[in-house]
RNA sequence: GCCGGUGUGGCGGAAUUGGCAGACGCCCGGGACUUAAAAUCCCGUGAGGAUAAAACCUCGUACCGGUUCGAUCCCGGUCACCGGCACCA
């Protein structure tokens, strides 16, 4: 044989890509009989620098647990679409003077014809594009819907304003004090914006995430970030006469409270200002926080600063002592009440203070040394000075102190979140205008649904401005029209949705992407329910995770959707780091693009190759010397395709190995440990290179192949002559009587210790054990002289015996 | 500082969660085929000792200690790295 057919990877996975396409093997049915599998990956940006390695690890992993679920006999919607708003492409049509439209395009084709090439079972005629007026339309209305019910409003304060992007960030989008996206400064900015109030979901944001079954760390991250805390709300009454609200949870304490601190931008402050004797440093004091950024103020946090309200004080409602009052910017003005009794025992950053400013401490909680450091511990302590509620725990006091300022109306139970409303516009102009309008004589006013989409106006220039306004701002012929409420002029909103929006509620589009007149159809969305398996980065844990959770829940209350949770299950995937283990990234050179992988070994050796490379759910650097390993794998498949025995049943020989291998296949996908399902498969082939596999042994082989390596799995089902297409074929089955061998070998230790193996009969008894090791060779060597004492067995696995010398 | 995670050969990583540590792959070494090379196939490959060669012995899962017949796995402590939050009262 001269003439061996060489494994053509190129040729053949061009032609399966097209037949698949053409036949729409991958289409979902909406409505069909067979039960449905929501199968999703968070859609990508199609930025101009197109796909790059790290987005085919999440791609693949869904890729072949849909495949799966196809052959196991689902109805599987795979569904891809582009999430191609945003400030990148943006940046990139100023810079190279095109229209973000015409870059957007440009990106999308590239990116379909990418990920094509990787051969993912996408339903392609479901693709989605967030910048679609068709889609946006629906963007907006959700939006509108929002506003209609009071979750959507506008409201001037302190905004997070990128330097760089001039534009407003939300709090999820700064990461120590710079922008997530650019790195640039993030300073602080009183502007007018619109808010979403997630914190009205703030509670069931938490508490569903018990519903779901997500990956533990993505659970704790959101509710470290959602941040409940279970306390009280008390009144101290001030000889202003105002009462000062704070929040706090540890009520109980209540006796140790020495003085109390406001933010500096407290609006009782200015109330007071006739009042107060120092006044001058006390405006001092407050522009000179002003100033400083949020970074700075986290940085100079060693020092505690500050300023006494000279001529109020408070008083203690325990015991009546009348109490300074202080500003200092240690207290936030956005978190609680932006105030806080101060009880410097039992808290660090009240000790730190007090210490700084030589206010008393009192010990209210036994169990530590105050004059060292504070003593915070909630379980051990006992409570000490501190009149009626002296000798009980800290758990009880709390109880009793909440109860008796509930009864003399001066406190309540109260739950604080850390969590903020969602800072929403963004003065840019890649992105859905908002729907709303300005008239002087009605307020705001919402369009009517029927003039939605409200399209972005084609023009040529919309560079951003220096003075924080949106492009759109300076479009006059835009902006301006008429109220549609009393027909008046109006003028439009100018600021743009974050990139978030859309991204907030595609998987539903996915459902339905042709409907004209609902965002998703009821027959649609009761068909296909809710994501079954999403599949995303760790990163947008607390960005578009909690934010299509809290849309979601809207479109629940006002009946859009019949789920409370828009993903039933999410996983996470690591990073594919450079080949050094660092970060990749265009600045390091150190980028893979799986374009030259492709044209070098093929989509399937890609495919493999980034399932094999490690653990799923970590971070793992590339090697492209270990890639062949992979290509080598396939090519050795490919050539023991070539001729197979006769026999369309297992062979003797294999038989055993095929069970085994179908099992741990079928379960590995399972708990997406695609690198040992791979090595299974590696050694199923490395058997059949000592014993000859039939026809029926590569049978299965290819079956369990297809999700990983789907196009050389067809051309190869092909070859052997089977019928239709492996990658629809049912999923082989495995007998589990078939997966044990007769006879195992196990262990032999002696005190522990490997000393021997020997071969037993499967599930033997522990006498028929013993009697079979200490038979062995070396066993009888090593008991003589000496005396079993015990004896320890375990089934299958192995026999310890525990000796000691034999008396004579 | 708080929360979470990780630590295993030269490298990426396995180990049915308390039962033969290092599967599978990369790298490397040897052999077969070849005029030669590549490709392919076969063999070896944790460290140290022992041996003509084996058999064999000792050590070994970041470090120290504990529980156990038996620990990569459980418990206590220490160190290192990664991720998230960070004056949230």
């Amino acid at each position: 044989m001269t003439d061996i057919m060489k494994y053509n990877f190129t040729a053949i996975e061009k032609k399966w890509q097209k037949k698949w396409l053409e036949d729409k093997v991958y289409a979902a049915v909406n409505g069909s009989e067979k039960p449905k599998f929501y199968a999703l990956i968070e859609f990508p940006y199609p930025s101009g620098q197109g796909l790059h390695v790290g987005h085919p690890r999440p791609y693949t992993a869904l890729d072949i647990i849909a495949r799966k679920r196809r052959m196991e006999g689902y109805n599987v919607l795979f569904p891809i679409g582009y999430d191609a708003f945003g400030l990148p492409t943006e940046n990139y049509a100023i810079k190279n003077h095109m229209h973000p439209r015409e870059v957007t395009e440009t990106n999308i084709k590239r990116f379909t014809e990418q990920l094509q090439m990787l051969g993912y079972s996408f339903d392609w005629d479901r693709c989605v594009d967030t910048t679609d007026p068709e889609y946006y339309k629906w963007t907006q209305w959700i939006f509108l819907k929002m506003y209609e019910k009071g979750l959507a409003y506008k409201a001037s304060m302190p905004v997070n304003w990128c330097t760089s992007c001039k534009c407003v960030l939300a709090n999820e989008e700064v990461v120590n004090g710079v922008c997530e996206r650019c790195g640039a400064e993030v300073v602080r900015k009183e502007k007018s914006q619109w808010m979403l109030k997630i914190t009205e979901y703030a509670e069931r944001l938490i508490n569903d995430l018990d519903e779901v079954d997500y990956i533990e760390r993505v659970k704790i991250q959101q509710r470290n970030w959602i941040g409940r805390s279970i306390g009280a709300e008390v009144s101290f009454s001030t000889t202003a006469g105002d009462t000062l609200l704070v929040f706090t949870t540890r009520p109980d304490t209540l006796f140790g409270v020495t003085y109390m601190v406001m933010a500096p931008e407290h609006a009782l402050i200015e109330k007071w200002s006739d009042k107060l004797s120092n006044l001058d440093a006390v405006r001092e004091y407050q522009e000179a926080a002003a100033r400083k950024s949020d970074f700075e103020r986290t940085e100079l946090a060693k020092d505690k600063t500050g300023v006494r309200l000279e001529g109020v004080n408070a008083i203690n409602p325990v015991t009546g002592n009348e109490i300074p009052i202080y500003i200092s910017d240690y207290v936030l003005s956005t978190y609680g009440t932006g105030a806080i009794m101060a009880v410097p025992g039992h808290d660090t950053r009240d000790w730190e203070f007090a210490k700084q400013f030589g206010l008393p401490i009192i010990e209210v909680v036994k169990g530590g040394n105050i004059e060292q450091e504070a003593f915070t511990d909630c379980e051990t302590g006992i409570m000490v000075n501190s009149g009626f509620l002296n000798g009980l725990t800290v758990e009880e006091a709390k109880k009793k102190i909440t109860e008796w300022l509930t009864m003399k109306g001066l406190g309540h139970e109260k739950v604080n979140y850390k969590l903020r409303d969602w800072v929403f516009s963004r003065q840019r102009y890649w992105g859905e205008p908002i729907p709303l309008v300005y008239c002087e004589k009605c307020g705001w006013v919402p369009l009517p649904e029927s003039e939605l989409p409200l399209r972005l106006p084609d023009v040529k220039s919309y560079e951003t401005t220096d003075n924080g306004e949106s492009p759109l701002a300076q479009m006059s012929d835009w902006v301006n029209t008429v109220c549609p409420h009393c027909g008046g002029s109006a003028r439009r909103e100018t600021d743009t949705m974050p990139q978030w929006a859309g991204s907030s509620w595609y998987y539903l589009r996915y459902m339905d992407p042709h409907n004209k007149d609902r965002l998703v159809g009821e027959e649609a969305i009761k068909y296909w329910h809710q994501v079954d398996w999403y599949n995303g980065g760790m990163e947008h844990t607390t960005l578009h995770l909690l934010y299509s959770r809290f849309w979601h829940k809207f479109l629940y209350d006002i009946g859009v959707v019949p789920t409370k949770e828009p993903y039933m299950k999410r996983t996470s995937h690591g990073m594919i780091l450079g080949e050094g283990g660092e970060k990749m990234s265009k600045s390091r050179g150190n980028v893979i693009n799986p374009n030259d992988i492709v044209a070098e070994f093929g989509a399937d050796t890609l495919r493999l190759y980034i399932m094999f490379i490690g653990d799923f759910e970590k971070a793992v650097p590339w090697s492209s010397t270990a890639v062949k390993g992979c290509k080598r794998f396939l090519d050795r498949v490919w050539n023991l395709a070539e001729a197979p025995l006769e026999g369309d049943g297992y062979s003797q020989a294999n038989e055993s190995e095929i069970h085994k291998a179908i099992k741990k296949v079928s379960e590995d996908i399972e708990s997406m440990k695609f690198n040992t399902a791979i090595a299974t498969l590696m050694s199923l082939v490395n058997t059949f290179y000592e014993n000859k596999p039939t026809r029926g042994d590569i049978k299965a082989l290819l079956l369990l192949l297809s999700p990983f390596a789907p196009h050389i799995a067809d051309e190869l089902w092909e070859i052997q002559g089977f019928e239709g297409y492996a990658c629809v074929q049912p999923w082989p089955e495995y007998d589990e009587s078939k997966t044990v061998d007769a006879e195992k070998e196990i262990a032999v230790q002696i005190g522990g210790k490997l000393k021997s193996t020997v071969i037993i009969p499967l599930d033997a008894d522990d006498e028929t054990v013993k009697q079979i090791a200490c038979k062995d060779e070396k066993i009888e060597r090593l008991l003589e002289g000496m005396e079993i004492v015990k004896t320890i067995v375990v089934k299958n696995k192995l026999i310890n015996l525990i000796v000691k010398p034999k008396e004579k």
